[in-house]
DNA sequence: CCCTAGCATGAATGCGCTTTCATCGCAATG
DNA sequence: CATTGCGATGAAAGCGCATTCATGCTAGGG
């Protein structure tokens, strides 16, 4: 590869100054037809590309945005649960899609980077020192870096709700409506079902999202006044098909009677728990009705086709960038914002009601 | 945001010169502990982020690697087929999905970039100039393009042939094996299922994938003495579901003997045509079978299981890392390499094979 | 025919960092 | 006690480009 060729290269060849050559790039008006054919010939011989640092550092800007996520690949899972990871990963693809889209409309490219476990070299470092902005999936970076980092240039934080009860972070967040989803979709339950033995299944390990889908699985059951415990009735390890089944399994075999209707936190949780009912004889939704949560694409094809709350993951992603465009164009330090992305109750055959 | 603080200003503030600054980064063993502290904690209250740009500029290399594919948005289906985009799990997500891996375990980001479509402004230039190296899905650039810039940093053509009759281009390939996997199928069609009449379904837009798909179509056809004309049986302008629903219908409402077997060029338009038959009543596989290309999530959960040919998209990612990678290692500048990435054969349903 | 606009181009500076190379102490050595 | 040698730091020179400012030139206007 010996050395690129730079600026100097193609003016020399072409008879011209660099500041010519790079304004044959820049802004190609603004310099004589026949000087830029010269140039961009000379260009082509050389096999010249403009150097994106350069550009960068001398117009201090990149055109780039950033999105870091964290490394879903959990190495014990390894061969175990590839499927899950499939899914998991689904998330992170999605709103990468629309992120990417919505950046390019904006004429950005889109640098991604998933934290790598292990790695105490700074993921955000490495991203946000090459991009004009960037969003980070919630729980990737610690908040307080981000902060540090917000105070020159924006950030983003993706799914993840304003902290700090003392000290709220400045950080501007794109969230869904997790509470308010999952308590129309409890609603539904209860007005339009009938139902009044409500379980939820949550998971163990900490995470905003299942706080407030529970949260608004208590504010429907309270509205209604249906009984409901301060905790989900369950909670797994991990929210998997194999968790959701043995969730499912664990609460038939609680002894009393059996729960009306089960929501879990998510769809893989709930598609596991259809196949342990059906293994057990347990006709969904005659005996007991289940509810997920996401709307995932096999959330349509499992058999009965699951009620799940539909997520706008792509959206997340367009919005992200949108937001980063709009923070970059304007130069007013405006307080951060906090987007609050609606979801889509999907009523399916799982609840009883007709399938789609 | 007024001005980002600098090397300079962490220096200043740290009582240091800028070049114990630069090696508290990039070289923390070669300061003495006590100065780094200080340096780290003048950085930590300036919010100092190092510039990418200037980094790159000076040590000329980035850290990244980049990929270009093609817009496939179409603004047509926006609405119509928002969800075939959906569940398709577009390939280009998997590729960046591998590629991402794998770029990451050699400590690379990624950068990712569709090209516009009616953006004449060169999408390559824009990533080229950012990056490392970068990898191209085929048609997404003129090849003449890239050769001019492969001669300065490595280039890798993903799913695209080498072209060029006279004069071979000179870049990186990566494929999969396109013909061989459909050839197989095909011989399991003919040879395991005894099947003669065989139709298959193209694309009319210009595709390497599509025709090597079906030259391996016509290598088992002539091979087993079997009637297969030049040309697929049909030809759609689209691959989409719902492109194949149409397709299917077509080929029912042609007239004459139904065929054996419909190969479709990819899942998606087998996915819609196995719905098309289902509407008609026509039963797959006893009626006719139905095969596609792919090995998309969805094949597996279709009814009847969709009979297919797997192929190694992370894994095309991941390679496309791979190589990059170890062209930027090894300083010698070997000759373009070809890799053929091997394709799985996987006997479903709707060829009659037993369900998996 | 001279003067002035206005346009195309060149000279020069700086963007923020990495990287020799030189320097300065200071401990180990003769 | 003078010398070496080495580890820690500073000084300075770019990296490749964008950009302002200055300059030369040509075409009108007086």
């Amino acid at each position: 590869m010996t050395t690129a060729p730079t600026v100097y290269d193609v003016a020399e060849r072409s008879g011209v100054s660099i500041a010519t050559v790079s304004r044959v790039y820049r802004n190609p008006d603004s310099v004589r037809a026949q000087t830029r054919e010269r140039v961009l010939a000379a260009a082509h011989e050389l096999g010249y590309v403009p150097s994106g640092n350069a550009r960068g550092l001398a117009s201090r800007s990149t055109g780039v945005l950033g999105l870091c996520f964290p490394d879903y690949s959990d190495p014990d899972a390894e061969a175990a649960d590839a499927e899950d990871e499939d899914a998991a990963m689904l998330y992170s693809d999605q709103i990468i899609r629309g992120m990417e889209r919505a950046a390019r409309r904006h004429g950005y490219a889109l640098l991604i980077a998933a934290s790598l476990k292990g790695g105490p070299e700074s993921l955000v470092a490495k991203v946000a020192g090459r991009v004009d902005g960037f969003a980070v999936l919630a729980r990737t970076v610690p908040t307080e870096e981000l902060e540090v980092i917000s105070r020159r240039r924006p950030v983003v934080m993706l799914a993840g709700p304003r902290e700090g009860a003392d000290h709220l972070d400045h950080l501007d967040h794109i969230e869904v409506a997790n509470a308010d989803g999952q308590r129309q979709l409890t609603e539904h339950l209860i007005s339009d079902h009938g139902l009044r033995r409500l379980a939820y299944v949550g998971s163990a390990e900490e995470s905003p999202d299942v706080e407030a889908r529970f949260s608004g699985f208590r504010q429907a059951c309270r509205a209604a006044g249906v009984e409901c415990g301060e905790e989900p009735a369950l909670r797994v390890p991990m929210m998997t098909q194999a968790e959701g089944a043995r969730a499912a399994d664990a609460l038939c075999d609680r002894g009393g009677p059996l729960p009306e209707a089960i929501s879990f936190a998510n769809d893989q949780m709930a598609v596991g728990a259809l196949y342990a009912l059906a293994r057990r004889g347990v006709k969904v939704p005659d005996d007991i009705v289940v509810t997920g949560f996401d709307g995932i694409p096999l959330s349509r094809l499992v058999h009965p086709s699951l009620t799940t709350v539909h997520q706008p993951t792509v959206r997340m992603g367009e919005a992200a960038a949108d937001l980063l465009v709009r923070r970059l164009g304007g130069t007013q330090d405006k307080d951060p914002v906090s987007m609050m992305l609606p979801v889509t109750v999907i009523r399916r055959a799982s609840c009883g009601c007709p399938a789609d």
